[in-house]
DNA sequence: TTATAATGATACCAAGACAGTATCATTAGC
DNA sequence: GCTAATGATACTGTCTTGGTATCATTATAA
C-alpha cells in the first residue's frame, strides 16, 4: 500500500520549486533541476495548471507559475487530483454483506483509520513542506 | 489507496467462520455461506495453512480448522500475508535526493502517517472482530 | 515574418498488484 | 477403488501507476 503516487510527489516537488520564483520556468529547466523525466513533469504540470493551481504562459520564455500560495494548498489537494481516493477496502457491503460473522467490525476500525490518515494529510499544508 | 485487498478480507471472513466450528470446514462448505468464489478462496486458504494459521485435512470429510486461536491474530499478520507492506510512497530518496527543496519534510510526515497506520493495525486482533 | 521555444491536448505503451480461474496430482475415507 | 477433499501451480483479465510520443497552437525575439 502506497500512501503516496510519483504523481503526487512530483507535483509537490514542482510546488516547491516554482514556490521560490517569480518568473515562469519551463519544464526543461524544471525537469533539470529536479531531476524528473520530462515528459511525465509536463503532463504532471499541465494537470496542475488545468486545477488552477498552476498558470501558464505558452509561447517563447513562457513556463508555469505558482497560482496559490502554498499555505492554501493542503496534502489531500494534491492527491486527490493524482491518487485514488483512500477507502477501507473494495465496497462488497451490499452484495456481500458480513454473513453472519465480522466484517461489519472490521469495516468500522478500517473507517475510523481511514479517516485518521485523512485527517492528517488534510492538516498538512505544502507551505510547512518547503524548507528555506 | 485501498487500505485493506479481498485477499485480506476474505482471510478474515473465512478466519471468522472457522472460529465458531470445531469440525474442519470444507472449501465448497465456507465458499456457499460466505459468498465468495470457491477457486479464489480456495487459494487464500492454502496459503493461510501454509502460514501455520489454519491447518488442514485432505480426503475425504476434510476441510480446514483453525490452528492460532483469533485472539492471537494480529490483523497486519494477516496483511503481510496478502498484501505489500505499507509504504510511504516509492524509494526514490537514494536516486533522488530531495533537490534543494521539501522532499524530505513530506517524506517525514508520510512516515509518521504510516507508523501511525502500522501502529493501529497491528493492535486489532481477529477476535475483536468476530461478533457473537 | 519567420524560426523557435514553449505549452495544450491526447493517444499510446509497459509494469505490477490484485482478482480470479483452471488443472493435474495426491490423499483419505467409505 | 470410487469419491470428496486438499496441494501445487500455472494461467488470464483488469486496473492503477508511470511514463513516452506526437501533433497542434501560441508567443517572443531576431
Amino acid at each position: 500500500m502506497k500512501l503516496i503516487t510519483k504523481n503526487s510527489d512530483y507535483a509537490i516537488r514542482a510546488i516547491s520549486y516554482l514556490s521560490g520564483k517569480k518568473k515562469p520556468a519551463a519544464v526543461s529547466e524544471m525537469s533539470r533541476e529536479l531531476k524528473i523525466p520530462g515528459p511525465f513533469l509536463r503532463k504532471i504540470l499541465q494537470i496542475l495548471n488545468a486545477e488552477g493551481i498552476l498558470s501558464s504562459n505558452r509561447g517563447k520564455n513562457g513556463g508555469f507559475t505558482i497560482a496559490v500560495p502554498p499555505d492554501k494548498i493542503r496534502l489531500t489537494d494534491i492527491m486527490l487530483i493524482f491518487q485514488e481516493p483512500i477507502k477501507p477496502g473494495e465496497c462488497l457491503i451490499k452484495k456481500n454483506p458480513c454473513p453472519e460473522l465480522g466484517n461489519c467490525l472490521l469495516r468500522s476500525r478500517l473507517n475510523s483509520i481511514k479517516m485518521m490518515v485523512e485527517r492528517e494529510l488534510y492538516s498538512i499544508t505544502l507551505d510547512t513542506l518547503i524548507e528555506r
